[in-house]
RNA sequence: GGUCGGGUAGCUCAGUUGGUAGAGCAGGGGACUGAAAAUCCCCGUGCCGAGGGUUCAAGUCCCCCUCCGACCA
């Protein structure tokens, strides 16, 4: 896997801004959203959430997104879509790169908090979504079914007929990416075509990658600290209410974890206590696929945020983007 | 005190007629171009409670001790 090189190469900056876009990654529970507000509020700018369940409109307790009366700076990526649409990656880089641009223009220092690393790099870097329907895809309705039918090995073994290149970078069990290639073909292009591409990809933004690293045995006890404070906060009230609005048809908002759960202990399936305990449990693995997704990035500048000082980390934070800053000013000069 | 269960991987447990152990969960590592909090791949040595005995060979049979649970007193 290649990565884009350092902001401060501006031969591949596509779209070059003044200062590099700072980003604060890394996993859930790490400290993120604080963080990043804190930063934006010395620089003078917001705060964009890269975050695939926040984006939705009445997730706000078990997606642990900021109450609007702890926000100090404007926010965006919170409550754009409803929860019952399908958002996706290509919708959140054309959505987050008009806020860039536009925070830019006013003035205005966007402070991008990532937790969704997809989502992240899809803003960054120079990924180019091909064209096609988004919602309601006609070819991923049909694909699906037939894998519900006849299986998922027997609809691979189908791509590998059609398309046997695309078929030998896709798991013969990993049923999203085998629609996705049907998807694809119909489109004109194919996975292993696009796959390629990821080789050779540049970066949109420049960009500061601050990562805050948190011992994997002090993450788990606070994850399980938040999961039981969520549900303090009235978790099971939030999922009950989203059902009303149609949670349980909602295509991405209903796979959220803690939502999933409690949904099912509130149709009896099973406990309180076990979906609590599966929430915990699925955020620690959810947690570890953030830890290996950021590992591999090269341009970020880990910190450790084992304890909870705001301060510190804001100071070191600070440092890091006004180093690179001087790096790339120099590279522009 | 007596009877019966049971003590095997961090947890819950499998382990066939004796041939030195294996699943699920947890945990770890990895992949990832329009669902990504999704999806998928890889990773299991542990005084088989302690001691003794039978046997070429014991998690497995016998004895004894110990701990836990249930029942009877």
């Amino acid at each position: 896997m290649q990565w884009p090189a350092a902001s401060g190469e501006k031969s591949q900056v596509v779209c070059p801004l003044d200062v590099p876009l700072v980003c604060v990654v890394g996993p859930t529970a790490s400290g993120k959203t604080a963080l990043a507000q804190r930063i934006a509020e010395r620089l003078n700018g917001c705060v964009l959430s890269a975050d695939s369940m926040q984006i939705y409109r009445g997730m706000d307790i078990g997606t642990g997104k900021i109450a609007p009366a702890d926000r100090t700076v404007p926010y965006y990526g919170l409550d754009v879509a409803a929860p019952g649409s399908a958002y996706s990656a290509s919708l959140f880089q054309e959505y987050g790169r008009g806020v860039v641009l536009r925070a830019y223009e006013q003035g205005c220092r966007p402070i991008v908090c990532g937790g969704t690393g997809f989502y992240v790099r899809a803003l960054v870097d120079s990924y180019d979504f091909p064209a096609g329907e988004q919602v309601g895809n006609p070819v991923r309705d049909a694909y699906n079914a037939r894998i519900a039918e006849c299986g998922c090995d027997a609809v691979w073994a189908e791509l590998n007929q059609r398309d046997p290149a695309s078929a030998a970078l896709i798991n013969a069990h990993d049923a999203k990416r085998v629609v996705r290639a049907f998807e694809l073909l119909s489109e004109g292009t194919s996975y292993a075509e696009q796959h390629a591409k990821l080789h050779a990809i540049g970066v949109h933004f420049p960009v500061t990658m601050i990562g805050l690293q948190v011992d994997p045995e002090i993450l788990r006890h606070r994850i399980d600290a938040r999961v039981d404070q969520m549900v303090e906060d009235g978790l099971v009230d939030e999922v009950r209410s989203l059902l009303s609005e149609g949670l349980r048809d909602a295509l991405t908002a209903h796979q959220a974890i803690g939502y999933k759960e409690i949904v099912q202990a509130l149709d009896g399936a099973i406990s309180l206590d076990e979906a609590i305990s599966q929430i915990k449990f699925a955020t620690h693995r959810y947690a570890k696929r953030q830890r290996t997704w950021f590992r591999k990035d090269k341009r970020i500048t880990w910190i450790c945020a084992d304890r909870d000082n705001g301060e510190e980390l804001l100071c070191r934070s600070l440092k890091i983007v006004d180093t690179d800053e001087k790096r790339y000013g120099k590279g522009c000069a």
